[in-house]
DNA sequence: CGAACAATTGAAAGAAATCAACGGTTGTGG
DNA sequence: CCACAACCGTTGATTTCTTTCAATTGTTCG
């Protein structure tokens, strides 16, 4: 129950002690890595999963061109490269962003962990948690405007954060570039900047020292049509409804009211 | 083995004539699902997976504005909603795009397969290929210019549908508007239709009813900096390296050579 | 202090969206 | 059989959004 895995698995399946401590006894080699360094690179097929137990990285693909694009971001009780129990050649590159407390899990310990029927359902919901998380950058990237999208990811890093209790009040520590976000975002590092600047004039949000303040929730929600629901994956409990207006639980998003042919038996 | 999802599951894993029959005796209630129907929508919780057993789906989500991002194509031999054994509430529509032959496989029955170990690893392998496909598709939209983005989506799409049987010589059926183009790549469709324009004033694709001719291979690949592998998962061998110039295999990429400090033992 | 890096600014160029029509095809009903 | 609606693809003109380029200002740190 101490570190942020167990911790996380524990709000997506039912672990029994038995469960739990099969979990942390799996963590091996805990130590910590300082920002920028790389853990695992695009290309390698690691036999170690490594378990980032405090601090924050991202997962990044690189372009021939040079560029970068960012396509997850690991916190705290998240893996860096998340392949079960596969032998994979990663497609990105994982790198802690903050400086990250990490264990490592080896693979045959991984596949020991998959044989407890809780567990495995909970890297379940884990898995089907990220590829959510996923489809909703697709669509930010794909269908949003500069500025929805950068305050859509505003609201995701809050509503994540806050469920393994990285918020206090309504600030939390971001320890992004804006270059960092300009490749998540997918958008040139000027006009980045000068997104935040526009959120900043609107009172929706405020910077003081690498962390950063939700001045106006709801504004905020509303600016981007921000749904957390796409956060939330089976029984769990993690994201409570929380007393902060519209990031957190309500429907933002216009309910869905599309013709329904032939229903479906 | 006669039906495609078998076939596709055997390329990710192991699995004995049991297990063959065991995921056929899963598909029930099949039948043909006419264009532009809806299987499931977004908001939904079913309590059945369904297999596209034959043609073209696709996965979308819809926004406040009444935009619609399209998230992935189901194809032969795919899930449409690929929820493992989680009764989650559905972030996404699946929409027939193409008539399909369409089976049901109610979750009691998937839990029963993810018994299997077998069937359970090439399910994993199968999420791990879908999450691939998920960032690439970020990266997609997120840092290649609209003409590139068209263009890797036919790379994309001419493996996945060559891996499944459905390409001859260059040619395979694609039954997308420009609208659905627009939709997946982030574009307008005025815009979808001068870069599809572009693509084959350029003699590297060429339509003729339905069906999409890829002229030039490497040149398509090239435009795109086409890299098959993140397609590619474990022992996935259903991409034969193939005669088809830049798409499959080679590395188009340019190979990854970052500093790699305190390598990592 | 100076180097290195991150944030900021202004101006100009470029990419893509929007707006408004128009042509072609298909399917339907009179 | 033809008129017509509906849908899809196409085109041109215009506007809007983003990027690019080129500096400049802070900040941190050895």
């Amino acid at each position: 129950m101490q570190n942020s895995l167990t911790r996380k698995l524990a709000t997506l399946a039912e672990l029994s002690p038995d469960d739990r401590q099969a979990v942390e006894h799996a963590l091996t080699a805990t130590r910590f890595v300082p920002p920028k360094q790389t853990l695992v690179y695009e290309g390698d097929t690691p036999d170690v999963t490594h378990a980032i137990l405090d601090g924050f990285a991202c997962r990044s693909k690189h372009l021939a061109d040079g560029g970068r694009q960012i396509v997850a971001y690991v916190l705290p009780g998240d893996f860096g490269a998340f392949q079960g129990d596969a032998a994979v050649t990663l497609d990105y590159s994982v790198t802690a962003l903050s400086g990250c407390l990490v264990a490592e899990i080896p693979r045959t310990l991984m596949l020991r962990l998959l044989a407890r029927p809780p567990i495995a359902q909970a890297l379940w919901r884990l898995a089907l948690q990220e590829a959510s998380i996923l489809r909703a950058w697709i669509t930010n990237n794909g269908r949003r405007d500069s500025e929805s999208r950068i305050a859509h990811l505003v609201c995701e890093l809050y509503v994540r954060l806050r469920a393994v209790g990285r918020v206090e009040g309504n600030t939390f520590q971001l320890p992004l570039s804006q270059e960092d976000i300009a490749d998540t975002a997918g958008l040139s590092t000027v006009h980045t900047n000068r997104c935040l600047q526009s959120l900043r004039s609107q009172s929706l949000i405020r910077f003081k020292g690498g962390a950063l303040e939700i001045l106006n929730p709801n504004g905020l929600a509303k600016l981007c049509s921000f749904n957390p629901g796409y956060l939330t994956v089976g029984m769990d409990e993690s994201f409570e409804t929380a007393a902060l207006g519209g990031i957190v639980p309500g429907e933002n998003e216009l309910s869905f009211s599309r013709p329904r042919p032939q229903a479906f038996t």
